[in-house]
DNA sequence: CTGTTAGCGCTTTCAA
DNA sequence: TTGAAAGCGCTAACAG
């Protein structure tokens, strides 16, 4: 596609192709050689062959990342997070996407390895053992996100901590009859972590209390639909996996006559900015997920370069007081 | 990074690199060699180096994209019809963002240019001069979507036909003191075509009536702050630009205790599930963003391969009918 | 400071 | 059906 080449630069300047890619490279070349040059390749408008370049010098400052789904505010967030430290490093973005397919997710790394990325950012579905099996045996770096296994590198929301966090603020407001609306254990994070740091902060400082837990999935829908599930426990409080699965909660509630927070107080995990807008607001956890996409960059950037991974701040956490938890006083029941 | 190359495949099994490529090309090799090379190939998990293929055959099945922000449902939903066709056919991803600034637009461009995509689909902020320059002096082909202009290719939404179907619908509804609230000129197609096909509806079709315009911008945020300006007219119904204007506005009419849709009736543009979600639900005409993201890449592919465009389906608009707008009846005022 | 030279890994004539 | 050879456009010793 680019017709003029260095020879062509070198040739009309009267040089040799190594002074043109001298130029290029920040060498050695005379004050009067660059001027020449510098002047040629304005006026041919001259682009070096990326594949060409890329060919001699091995590394590729391509970055693969691989998102589970591109129309999700929570995928958007992390790709901000990720672009931004490619940008400033000079890195350019290969996307692949998984479509929450297992297996599918094992192929594009396959596939972007293939196409000579440099390293490989998965935002992942759940790490497993063929997961493992390339990572140990990929030649470049890899860092998951989204989920934990110790058998490789990953970063993600301390969602046990959220959880934990969150049974705190229901126990403060005297909530002692709740529900868990959860997804599948399937997914570690949001699944198991999750709830599991909510019912841990109970477990370990309160002493009667009932949480019962009802299943959903992440779409708005279905949690709607599970609603009348939720309400058959009388619940004085829900604590949902997520502000969209509190979301669809929220709109059985309301079409029920249920008033929130009077009735029933939600919360969620997430922060988005539709969890705000609502009335009531949701309560809820705001995760820094720009934070994690850089994170997992700058990660992978020093992995990239042989350096072991240097920071390892902390993905803030931090409860958003909406409007949708009430403090319903010591002496409820 | 890998190791093995089409050389060492050829060595073991003893027949030239020639032999070997063309195996991985489908062309003449004997059932027996094959046999061999395929062996070898699955035995040392060969890939072929993809940018020395490239430097080779021209075309790099490289697409590149460029997206104003990430972090937006709609461009997800875009992103996702690209992507969906860019898989069919082989073709790869390569993205930047210009994060709503029109220079990092253009500069984009030409690194992606740089970079050897095969063509470019710029979702772009608005086509100015400088575009069209670009259009005309690049190589490659180039399609334009989210704005109209009739010296380069585009595609996008008819957003002068949503706002005629709106005010059409509002119509119905016997709303004629009306505040539109809209973003800036600037943005031809929200902005402009929009608004206009609103106003128009009316000024063609209805005799006394009155639209008040009250600017925002695409922000929550500030919509909701625009909320005591848009009441000020005392609008029986507000037409807003978009459902996430329409989510500021609504969060304000809430606060000060005003019903929707018995005392404003309102209604935004894009569909989103949200807007479905709460309560009331939005009136909203819905895009097919995934189907113009799908059309834009097919396009480009056929540009690419020399072809003209084809079919140039139009992007559906549904009017989603939710519960933000009252029918006022013929003998309102 | 500069030019020569030797490839990077692959495809593709061409002749065998 | 196969192999030899040339070369895509660039970089990086190396010797001058």
């Amino acid at each position: 596609m680019n017709k003029v080449t260095i020879q062509d630069i070198a040739d009309m300047c009267q040089v040799s192709k190594s002074s043109v890619s001298r130029y290029l490279n920040g060498g050695y070349v005379s004050k009067e050689n660059k001027e020449k040059i510098k002047e040629a390749i304005e006026k041919t408008g001259f682009k070096s062959n990326f594949f060409a370049k890329r060919l001699k010098t091995k590394n590729s400052n391509l970055l693969g990342i691989i998102i589970p789904r591109i129309d999700s505010i929570t995928v958007g967030k992390v790709l901000n997070g990720i672009n931004n430290i490619c940008e400033e490093n000079n890195y350019t973005i290969l996307m692949q996407c998984s479509n929450l397919n297992f297996k599918k997710e094992i192929d594009c790394i396959k596939s972007l390895y293939n196409q000579g990325v440099d390293g490989i950012i998965v935002y992942t579905l759940g790490i497993t053992n063929e997961h493992i099996e390339i990572y140990k045996n990929l030649k470049i770096p890899i860092i998951f996100i989204g989920q934990k296994n110790k058998n490789v590198n990953y970063i993600c929301i301390d969602d046990y901590k959220s959880g934990y966090i969150m049974g705190e603020y229901f126990y403060k407001n005297n909530h002692k009859n709740i529900v868990f609306l959860g997804v599948s254990e399937n997914d570690k994070a949001v699944g198991v972590e999750r709830k599991e740091g909510f019912y841990d902060f109970y477990k370990k400082n309160v002493s009667n209390y009932n949480i019962n837990f009802v299943e959903t999935d992440f779409s708005f829908k279905k949690s709607y639909n599970k609603g009348k599930d939720v309400i058959k426990f009388n619940p004085t409080g829900v604590i949902c996996a997520t502000d969209n699965i509190c979301l669809g909660l929220m709109l059985y509630l309301n079409e029920k006559g249920i008033k929130i927070p009077d009735e029933i107080s939600v919360a969620g995990f997430g922060g988005y900015e539709v969890s705000s807008a609502i009335k009531p607001a949701i309560t809820t956890i705001e995760f820094d997920y720009e934070l994690l996409g850089k994170m997992a960059t700058k990660n992978i950037l020093n992995l990239i370069k042989n350096e072991n991974i240097k920071e390892k701040t902390d993905i803030s956490l931090k409860l958003i007081k909406g409007e949708s938890v009430k403090d319903i006083g010591d002496n409820y029941e």
